[in-house]
DNA sequence: TTTAAAATTGTTATAATATAACATTATGTA
DNA sequence: TACATAATGTTATATTATAACAATTTTAAA
């Protein structure tokens, strides 16, 4: 088979798992997109949560933990998921990645009683979005 | 029966799996609990799981998203769970409960580029604890 | 250009996490 | 009492995720 991934350097399924969370307006389940990605060849769900650990890995998306779904990343200035935050509504199903710099810096910077630093934090705000308040 | 979990206004099955989750120094998967309290007449999943569900409602415990496991409340002053940190280290399976009024009222406060707010947050810091540093 | 390592894929089976649905019992309150 | 609400017990099943192993494709070094 001819080299069809070389480029972007993700692989054909991740490519293809991608592609669908990328248009998703919402957070995708994996046996979500497990169902849809079927007529594609990808039969089954270790061939789909290898593609989502990839593509975690590499920070193309992000897993939104409380709802075990996935989005696209939404912001470049991310670094490879070490500080992530989300906004997510409680009526409708919307998730929105935040990307505010003064955030990011108070969270990074952020140390402990013990001095302690962390390399990386994960942070879910949940209330309405604008159209269910 | 005798009305023997008023006073604490922890029903028997709440109240067991409750000091289970507090006594422990690790978080606890709910079939980690299940398994320990079957002695003590707690049978199937479901039990445990509207246990863990008012538990977590009421403030007394939390759930660690990213670990799928529940540690007790450390922090009186959290609010029936509407404003949630934790450190998590990635070697061991530690998890503390952060209190740091700050950062709370940082997080809190926070509004986002729309100048929405939001009712309630939680957030995870992943990093090595002293032990395992 | 061979060739070997690393990454990716395909496949079957099963583990781990969580909820639906319904019957029963206990508790709080009028 | 009598009613509503909360909690419990139980069986079955839905949902989420990984183990294990064989085959193929890609990458990079010899
Ligand atoms: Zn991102
Ligand atoms: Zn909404
Ligand atoms: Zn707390
Ligand atoms: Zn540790």
């Amino acid at each position: 088979m001819d080299k069809m991934y070389k480029e972007n350097n993700l692989s054909k399924n991740q490519q293809i798992i991608f592609d669908l969370i990328d248009k998703s307006s919402e957070p995708l389940k994996a046996y979500t997109i497990l169902f849809s990605v079927q007529k594609k060849g990808i039969k089954a769900p270790p061939q789909v949560y290898r593609a989502l650990d990839k593509l975690v890995e590499t920070g193309k998306i992000h897993k939104i933990e409380s709802k075990n779904a996935f989005v696209a990343c939404r912001n470049s200035n991310c670094e490879i998921s070490k500080a992530t935050a989300f906004s997510i509504c409680e009526s409708c199903e919307m998730v929105d990645e935040i990307s505010d710099a003064k955030l990011t810096k108070y969270l990074t910077n952020f140390s402990d009683k013990k001095g302690t630093k962390y390399k990386r934090f994960n942070l879910e705000f949940f209330g309405l979005c604008k159209k269910c308040k």
